[in-house]
DNA sequence: ATATACTTTCAATTGTTCCTGAAAGGAATA
DNA sequence: TATTCCTTTCAGGAACAATTGAAAGTATAT
């Protein structure tokens, strides 16, 4: 059943509404906060650049949570600040390229996030180790203490590791890819 | 500089709490909330079964909050109910192995909020296509949005695979392993 | 220099999530 | 059955996070 022509602006808001919903859900999995991420949903489904104006009226939010949040995605490197000339409105422009927004978000929470808690784990392991505590270490309580750090550690910097290799180039992905295609 | 034997539980005391405080951290980057992560990485790091006064005193928490929080690292099953004979209380115990944990965990994520993130993300392309409204669907605005919803569920897509692949067992870690040591 | 157009900041408010403690609920023992 | 010991539930309160709107800030045009 096709759409008539008179109806197509009503269908776009809806669609764009929903992807906005979307990808608000979207950022609660990754940490981010509900208005910053509907922000970034409107500017990356629409692929133009909006005003504050446009933002506030689309997404009923007031100039200055909307003038933050910016700020905050422009700091991300989400998004980035256009100007048009003859106007002296600023414009705002996401990111198009998917894979290029992951990896940002991914490798600042990496760095932000996960380096200090691995920094924290080894300082954990390394005070349980027979250097630390001598004799001890080998007893319990001492020895599984250490034995479930250590196995957390050895999981972390895996992890750690592969990530590293797959979200610092478009070659990650491409290998991801072959690994799944190959076998199976 | 080693501990004298008199200090270990001292030294014990402090490495675990450091480890929940870490636990905590780590917790709030998976969207759980910190009173469960810190229950949970006070079983995890003890290696015992503890029951909930035991809990209750070492986090300084109530009683109310331990059993909520507890139920619910029951129902992810990250934790698990204990009998000991000739004893009323309940007592609970963590997973012990790491990579168990994070499936087991990323399996249900996956579930219960990617999934539908994938559903909505489809219907959106669904609705913009030609055969949603016709000719319209190869001229602005709509080719764009088509485009920009088509791009993200590309990769949205791959990556479901990839991870499924990967968290699905123990098999999907030794896969990685490999990629890390054979090229680089 | 002044006025205008727009953006940023921040104190106060509102909204949300988390935690507590006491009361109700269950299950084992006497 | 009554008692004891332990767990769960939940209304109210505390802590935390997000939002507003108005005042201050900044830049361009006149």
């Amino acid at each position: 059943m096709k759409t008539r022509a008179a109806d197509l602006p009503k269908l776009l808001e809806s669609v764009e509404d929903q992807f906005v919903e979307l990808w608000n859900n979207m950022g609660t999995l990754w940490g981010i906060s509900p208005t910053m991420a509907r922000i970034h949903g409107l500017l990356y489904i629409s692929g133009s650049a909006l005003s504050m104006d446009d933002i506030m009226a689309r997404l009923a939010i007031s100039r200055g949570n909307v003038s933050m949040n910016l700020s905050k995605l422009v700091e991300w490197g989400l998004v980035r600040r256009v100007h048009k000339k003859a106007d002296r409105k600023e414009y705002y422009e996401s990111l198009a390229d998917v894979w290029e927004m992951f990896t940002l978000v991914a490798n600042q929470r990496k760095r932000r996030e996960i380096d200090p808690i691995l920094t924290t784990l080894r300082r954990c392991r390394d005070e349980l180790t027979p250097e630390a505590i001598g004799g001890q270490a080998m007893k319990e309580p001492a020895r599984t203490r250490f034995q479930r750090v250590d196995d957390l550690l050895k999981l972390l910097t895996l992890l750690d590791s592969l990530s590293q290799r797959f979200f610092e180039s478009h070659k990650g992905l491409r290998e991801a890819v072959e690994m799944l295609t190959s076998e199976d």
